[in-house]
DNA sequence: ATCTCTCCGTTCGGTAGCGCACACGAGAGT
DNA sequence: ACTCTCGTGTGCGCTACCGAACGGAGAGAT
């Protein structure tokens, strides 16, 4: 089974990034020159809590998590990010840094930008700063749901909506990732994931085996689901700019 | 025993919201002829789930809690704001309404502007700007906390986190609050509050008496709350202005 | 073929928080 | 003084999830 390796010769392109192509043509010509394609293999911390960060990235076909690492070990994903935007916000908002981790969740590919080319061309205004402050809102929204999410639904209905965001920005039905990563992202158990993950399998919705996962009956995912995935849905599809290339 | 009633005469000045006093004159004096004083009582709905957000409100003397309202009913606080910031991110993130609620929490004042006043300034890119990016990081980052801490920390740590966070926004130790309410904004029973308010009352933390609290020994308190709050406080202290005036 | 490591399934006792029900007392209103 | 309501204390069974431990099976390495 070769999941994702045979990708590795084809020729990206930025506007594969739905906010890269977004962007007025004049916009992103100003930006091409300065795009730095990247490969983004699982496990890849983007930028670690606190520290420095050089770069934004626009992934392509990569998903990254943004994690929170509290000081016993413990962690909790905040959001996800693909296609549909970019990591490293806090460069334009203007703190350089966050307390929190990035990781690439799962493999692909993407660009990215140096700090003071994005500031720059933030700061100057244009199509790119309205398209980044709306990600961003959107990015809030994802935020505040998985708060009440965390507070509110059972881990079932937490592994759904993590399936479906995830499954939103990957291309296909796979997915390459171990129930003990998935619990990490959620702050549960490993038990508790395969506690879930085996309804889903025994009622038909997903197959699993070693690390791989594979999304057979997405229509009864979405049933299973609690609310919070339609809402952060219906803002990210609100907020942001259809795909109109490819 | 007159809790807040008798600042209702006082004159209030925009400068006491710290967003507000850090703006350089000229930008300052671009706005106040807009600043529309305005006071803010208990259970105040600044703005709906949804709704279209016709004003920015800057509290003074106000407490505003981020609300979010499940289908069912059940609820979450996302975040808190006092002087020290704005409500209405929203509209100057591009999205104009989000899905949550704004309510007030502590009684008090503020001021609000009109939702076309703060886009053009906003958008004029000054430092008006910059603050309220900064701000809205700060608010990011008490949000993805929240997340966090719904994931991981006990309802006790909870109840301290919340305690100190309003108490960093109001002016002395008395807070108008009941148990039940605040079993609304960290989503959890109200006996479960019963709890834990007792056990800090047992020791000696607060006093309690039908709707009022009083703080008795915050070093104690802040001996007891999950790292959450040091995180959140360390933020808004990196990322936003200090006091200057009054 | 065997070894080894990773990943997944399962069990079991312990507990935090839930939903519900009820009791009590402080204030407010009349 | 009387009631009525609101805010608070308490008890009880229940469930979801936790922590720890162990068994087993797939997949790659030698």
């Amino acid at each position: 089974m070769a999941f994702m390796a045979k990708a590795a010769a084809a020729v990206y392109s930025p506007k594969e990034n739905r906010l890269l192509a977004a962007l007025p043509e004049e916009g992103y010509e100003a930006l091409v020159p300065f795009l730095e394609p990247l490969a983004m293999p699982l496990g890849l911390s983007v930028y670690e809590s606190g520290g420095a960060q050089g770069y934004v990235y626009f992934p392509t076909t990569a998903i990254v998590s943004l994690l929170y690492v509290l000081a016993d070990g413990a962690s909790a994903e905040i959001a996800v990010t693909g296609n549909e935007g970019l990591v490293g916000i806090s460069l334009f908002m203007g703190g350089e840094t966050t307390p929190s981790r990035a990781v690439v969740q799962s493999a692909g590919h993407g660009f990215r930008l140096k700090a003071a080319v994005v500031k720059q061309h933030f700061d100057s205004g244009g199509a790119l700063q309205h398209l980044l402050l709306r990600f961003t809102q959107a990015l809030i929204t994802q935020m505040t749901q998985t708060a009440v999410c965390n507070r509110h639904h059972s881990v079932d209905q937490q592994l759904c909506r993590w399936l479906l965001l995830t499954l939103d920005r990957l291309q296909g039905n796979d997915l390459v990732m171990t129930q003990e990563l998935i619990a990490n992202m959620l702050g549960v158990r490993r038990e508790g994931v395969t506690e879930a993950a085996g309804k889903l399998q025994a009622d038909g919705l997903i197959s699993y085996s070693r690390g791989h996962i594979t999304v057979l009956d997405r229509p009864r995912l979405e049933e299973r689901v609690c609310e919070c995935y339609a809402v952060v849905k219906r803002e990210y599809d609100r907020l942001l700019p259809e795909v109109v290339n490819h």
